[in-house]
DNA sequence: GTACTTGTTGAACG
DNA sequence: TCGTTCAACAAGTA
């Protein structure tokens, strides 16, 4: 499951590969996962790829590509010249040793250069084109600032806490309007670096503790894209192999397993519909 | 057959 | 109308 990291860490491989590049042909296998007009795309040149939350905007000529990847979707690029050379991953899997494309590719963009998959095995991704700046807009209205950006402050955190004061904070971390692009993985992840437990009621954190939790956002973030490199690294080598990926996770995916930090076994409680794995000592 | 996975959406509540 | 909670949905695995 690609998250905000990966993501970024994908929007760098395909930039690296596709951009000025002109798309030849696309075939849509699955119609569902694509919306638009597949025929605007054929002749346009890339002019830059970027990411918002989790969607990847691939900006071309005449008009957008727009593609999130949901749970389980990946983007593969084979370049003409080496096609052995896979250069973009996405979630690791068993799928992931097949020859391409295969059971799991839904669409196929072929650009001058070599060919771009889309793999799903669940199909809860999609890509859409967009027409105008204002069709990309329209899907990107709700989110809120990115975690780097100068829109996400400490005094921005704090507001939208006190806004929400009967939420639980897990919640309103994994509220793409908070904060865009935080999933389940790392509002768990981004507790445990604030030591808060995910329950707790917005209104209850101290002064000191949303500081806390301001901080380890883009703590967090930043180190697994350090890792999400690396497992890109992974894919290359490790044939159907499940790479680092997560082997970088403090608490999230280890319950009943012992706390990296005093030893504590990992629980797990529900929040809203999901699962939050914290440690009982450290979190408080 | 059942429970579980995630992000997103929409319904239902006070 | 708003904030919040819950359920549903996608498709597959164990």
């Amino acid at each position: 499951m690609p998250e905000l990291p990966e993501v970024e860490t994908i929007r760098r491989g395909l930039e690296s590969v596709i951009l000025e590049k002109i798309i030849v042909s696309i075939e849509v296998k699955v119609l569902k996962l694509f919306r638009g007009n597949k025929a605007l795309l054929v002749g346009q040149k890339v002019v830059s790829v970027s990411r918002r939350a989790k969607l990847l905007i691939i900006k071309l000529t005449n008009c957008y590509l727009v593609v999130h990847l949901k749970m389980t979707g990946q983007l593969i690029f084979v370049p003409k010249s080496k096609p052995k050379d896979i250069t973009v991953g996405g979630h690791p899997d068993r799928a992931y040793s097949l020859k391409l494309p295969h059971e799991y590719t839904h669409i196929i963009i072929q650009f001058n250069n070599g060919a771009l998959y889309y793999n799903d095995l669940r199909k809860f991704g999609w890509m859409a084109v967009c027409e105008s700046q204002k069709d990309v807009d329209r899907l990107t209205a709700d989110l809120g600032p990115e975690y780097n950006s100068t829109d996400f402050t400490h005094g921005y955190l704090t507001a939208k806490l006190t806004k929400r004061p009967k939420a639980k904070i897990k919640q309103v971390l994994l509220d793409q309007k908070t904060v865009a692009g935080l999933g389940n993985i790392y509002t768990d992840e981004a507790l445990f670096c604030a030591k808060v437990l995910p329950n707790r009621l917005a209104s209850s954190l101290k002064k000191p503790e949303v500081k806390k939790l301001y901080g380890c956002i883009p703590k967090v973030l930043k180190e697994a894209l350090k890792h999400g490199g690396s497992t890109l690294k992974d894919y290359r080598h490790v044939d159907g192999g499940y790479g680092s990926y997560l082997s970088f996770a403090k608490v999230y995916g280890r319950a009943k397993q012992p706390c990296k930090v005093c030893g504590s076994l990992l629980e797990t409680t529900k929040v809203g519909a999901r699962t939050a794995t914290y440690c009982p000592k450290c979190q408080r």
